[in-house]
DNA sequence: AATTGAAACGCAAACGTTTGCGTTCGCGAT
DNA sequence: ATCGCGAACGCAAACGTTTGCGTTTCAATT
């Protein structure tokens, strides 16, 4: 490891003073043009890099963030959403200069243990947290010590004063719901994970509403909600196939359960869309590879990372902000694993 | 937020030294255990935690590596490497206390400088690449720094004393290979992504050579080396089925490119694996919701991972530790994607 | 009772920055 | 020639730790 260059060998060598070159560092109009070169020169012969720790210490301000994610989360290993919101966290992060920092723990409590080194460490200004859990410690301990942080999702608990950006899952399975009773369908299925987690029952919540709006009803036979595991999935679907008067249109809450569904339809000779609508949740490029061309919401992943680490900056600016919800719309992406009623036979041509 | 407790309060309170309290943090043993009791008892009280930032400036250690990733891969993306390599990384550095950090840029130069600042910064104590590019500036860099890192893959630069872990591709594919061969299989294509990576083009090698090995020759049309897409993908496999004389069996180097196959093959009503076999790279719990149950090469990402970190930090302790070359095996997944010549008859009743 | 020697602890420098304030310098106005 | 006054820069303290070394304490040895 080579020994680093620090201010004072720059100040020795270009005959100034430690101050003077941290000025020249942070531009500051206080030195004149002249010695700025003579030191900019100096610099860059040195290859000096500036050393962090020392700067935080002083400035009591890392130019980091930090994200906390339960790590083994199956939901978060199988689908894109993980790499994504990093993705649209690190797009902001970057583009600010900020960079970012992982917990590692596996069980909770070193979770949180990694969420307490690094701010009372201060090794970040702000947090994102990735999930919502109904009695995390995180989060209230977050709010106990005043530090900036934003939820990617709906904060759980009645805790206010919280920051969050999520979609409007309520208003998405709605909007879906409509749309697939527009398309004349009256028998429509809602295959999801398990509802603990907000984002299930608020869908749920947004499906019964649009169809109790249409004037529809929904027994309780075509609501599936279940651990996201083959055999569970399977089980489910067949139950669902094999009622009296079994679905004409399923909403899907994830695309594991999707594919495990076209898989299954397949098998039965049942054709998608002619027999069998399908509206699947969380768009991604992945779906581009199944051989049906699934109709998707887009809950646009990389936006909601990239509106929260927005948030975190402006909370860290601006530190007695107030709370504030942002919600990123969803979109549905229209392909064709949906059918019109009525438009069976004309497709069959 | 709240106004930290320094080791100086802490001193105050209990009536010592801070270099007291230190030691008493350290658990020296020149510290009597009367002392240790008291100081012990005020940290609590107080709630202390250590400003990591002081203790990086003069220990010269952060207790953290830096993991560069090429953020807009696409194939990390898509497939589950990238959530599962960096658990693994996580699960070793948790268990030693440390963090990581992730690199953020989304340019090849912006990524260069995230590095920097991270290794001249002194943000991290050792590095861990996750891809290995041609001509990339990351690797020489860290070499002339002769920063502790450890790259994820197979050096591409023929630069030396540069530690890797990666997977015995040319290996894996042989055996793979040799598997599909023993099946009784003579006419097996090779499906897969772009040569330029080290990873493709080893395992066309291991391909080739078991091909060679076996007696059979492998017209150049069996070969597909394709960017990951759809169309691309599509045409590839139409070319391959096209042949007068297809394939009997497929290796697929991706999840994508299998899902994509499979599903031609459906539509095309070609039974897997009665008609056709098909063996795919990069096991994961993915494939569980396919309804073939495919044949998988399991190449142990997390377990990549995990060997990575363990080998920074071996680094870290002793940098004069000559250059190692990990290689993590592969296994074959046997699932039912795969039949034996002469089987088909068996199978069919 | 004086001496010795660990054992236990305190002092202060150091790590590399930043920043408030003081000092120097040059120069135009008196 | 003196004064005054910005402009340009240097001094030194501070951030919160760690650590080598010096000092104190106290029990055991002479």
């Amino acid at each position: 490891m080579k020994m680093s260059v620090t201010i004072k060998d720059v100040a020795k060598k270009a005959n100034v003073a430690p101050s003077t070159v941290s000025r020249v560092i942070h531009n500051s109009p206080t030195i004149s043009e002249k010695t700025k070169r003579k030191v900019r020169k100096v610099l860059k012969e040195m290859g000096y890099h500036m050393n962090e720790n020392a700067r935080n210490l002083v400035t009591k301000s890392t130019k980091a963030i930090g994200i906390v994610m339960k790590s083994s989360a199956r939901e978060s290993l199988y689908n894109p959403f993980f790499p994504e919101v990093i993705r649209g966290i690190g797009d902001f992060c970057n583009k600010e200069g900020y960079s970012l920092s992982l917990t590692t723990g596996e069980t909770e409590d070193a979770i949180f243990e990694d969420v307490v080194k690094m701010v009372q460490g201060r090794r970040v200004d702000g947090m994102i947290v990735l999930y919502s859990k109904k009695d995390d410690k995180v989060v209230p301990y977050l709010i106990k010590q005043g530090f900036p942080f934003v939820l990617i999702g709906k904060p759980s608990t009645n805790l206010s004063g919280i920051t969050f950006i999520d979609n409007d899952n309520v208003q998405a399975a709605m909007e879906v719901s409509e749309f697939v009773i527009g398309l004349g369908h009256k028998r429509i299925a809602f295959l999801g994970g398990s509802p603990e987690f907000e984002v299930i029952s608020d869908r749920l919540m947004g499906y019964q509403q649009a169809m109790d709006a249409a004037g529809l009803d929904v027994p309780q036979e075509y609501i599936k909600l279940i651990p996201l595991n083959r055999t569970d999935g399977l089980k489910a679907i067949d139950d669902l196939l094999g009622l009296k008067e079994a679905p004409t249109a399923f909403l899907v809450m994830d695309l594991l359960l999707g594919v495990l569904l076209l898989g299954v339809l397949a098998e039965k000779n049942m054709k998608v869309p002619q027999q069998i609508s399908v509206v699947c949740f969380n768009h991604s490029e992945f779906i581009e590879f199944l051989s049906t061309p699934l109709t998707t919401v887009d809950i646009h992943t990389h936006q909601l990372g990239y509106e929260a680490a927005k948030c975190v900056f402006d909370l860290i600016a601006n530190p007695e902000m107030m709370e504030k919800n942002i919600r990123i719309p969803t979109k549905i992406i229209k392909r064709e694993s949906h059918f019109a009623v009525g438009e069976e036979l004309k497709r069959k041509m």
